[in-house]
DNA sequence: TTTAAATAGATAAAATTATATCAATATTTT
DNA sequence: AAAATATTGATATAATTTTATCTATTTAAA
């Protein structure tokens, strides 16, 4: 079937609220495994997660796995399904421009490895940082980072620098050939070529719809 | 109604993907004022933060400001807007739980004042930590946590622990009178109480739509 | 072997969100 | 003073996302 050229929309084939989700769904379900489970239903799943069964069985569907009625999926093809349908049985390599607090933190975290996310370097200006290690990872002056995008052919570029210099910090990304960027900068940036992928991590977005949940309930 | 608090409850008069948007704009006028603009159509906003100004116009109209045609909207009015329909115009102090490198990234994050986010104390299991201050903020043994949120009736509770005491703790701080948490952790948590406000920050389900979209790119 | 129950998959409907269009209006230009 | 124009607010339409319902299938129990 060639659903391919269905429309013009930005998602082609998939929707972003469900993906959204699946990491949720394979988070659980590495817990469901390594408890020794083998099967499990979309009911039990929409239950433990507090989830409307139908939804999960909607964007499940979309890894293309098919479950068996009164049975259910199998626990590792339906980890297995959601990671190739993320993209996360490839391993993807990151830069991280920006080695404060945030960075520092990201630098850090373990979980990226399960995602297929590796970053491999940081870049800064401070020069208190700059040949350091930082979690392991080296840190490189940031003049240096067009010039190890391109001989390495990074793709993903992760942007933990303060707002002001963040848009700049993407211009050079983007120039050196950087294909998506991961922005955690209280700040929009835009890419001028096409294709180039924003990702927007906004603390101030997130923090909104909780201020303005407590706003709401105060109120009524 | 005996089904609205099963579910998370159905946001009454603002819609979520709005209301998300409404801090890229608070952002974006903040520079138009300090640059001196007196007043911004919504026109202009769309052009210079890459977005469809019928859709700029409409999360606007939320906030209840008029414009005014041929001229656009007074750019202090529409800043005191949104923070008023946002509810940052008020001060919203929140605890910390978790002190690692997350925590010490929103510890030390500056932006929060802009929202009226205030952490006035983390909480941690490690003795190094507890006792000290991390960017001006007291930790506090983890055992004390609930009784510091009934005494200062804390609302907010931000959780940036590891996802395996992510529930347990979430448990303490709505046993504790805890109204909203902001869970950092990569671990699904629910409230028994009704009309707790869980807002899931998740790395994870971010990634996962760049992955997607670098994926799908590659696939085309 | 037959029947009942649980569940996936398909289809349909409802709700939400995004986009398009148009009339009214304030400002600028002629 | 009149005309042109940009922009808002209102209304309408389209697209997407969520939720509901129905049917077929597999398993387990009678």
């Amino acid at each position: 079937m060639d659903n391919e050229n269905l429309q013009e929309s930005s998602n082609k084939g998939f929707s972003e609220p469900a993906v959204r989700r699946l990491p949720v769904y394979h988070h659980y379900l590495v817990k469901v495994h390594e408890a020794g489970g083998i099967f499990i239903s979309s009911t039990q799943i929409a239950a433990d997660l507090n989830l409307v069964q139908v939804q999960v069985r909607k964007d499940l569907e979309f890894t293309g796995l098919e479950g068996k009625p009164k049975i259910g999926y199998e626990v590792t093809a339906l980890l297995k399904a959601i990671e190739v349908f993320l993209g996360w049985d490839k391993i993807n390599p990151a830069i991280l421009a920006g080695a404060g607090h945030l960075g520092n933190a990201l630098l850090g975290y373990q979980g990226f490895k399960e995602y297929g996310l590796n970053i491999v370097a940081a870049f800064d200006s401070d020069f208190v940082k700059i040949g350091k290690l930082i979690h392991g990872k080296p840190v490189y002056s940031i003049d240096f980072m067009e010039k190890y995008i391109q001989e390495h052919n990074t793709e993903i570029g992760i942007l933990t620098a303060p707002a002001q210099y963040a848009q700049d910090l993407a211009d050079k990304m983007i120039n050196a050939g950087i294909k998506a960027i991961w922005n955690f900068a209280p700040a929009r940036i835009t890419a001028d070529k096409p294709d180039i992928i924003i990702q927007h991590e906004s603390l101030a977005s997130s923090f909104a719809v909780l201020s303005k949940k407590i706003n709401s309930n105060i109120n009524k």
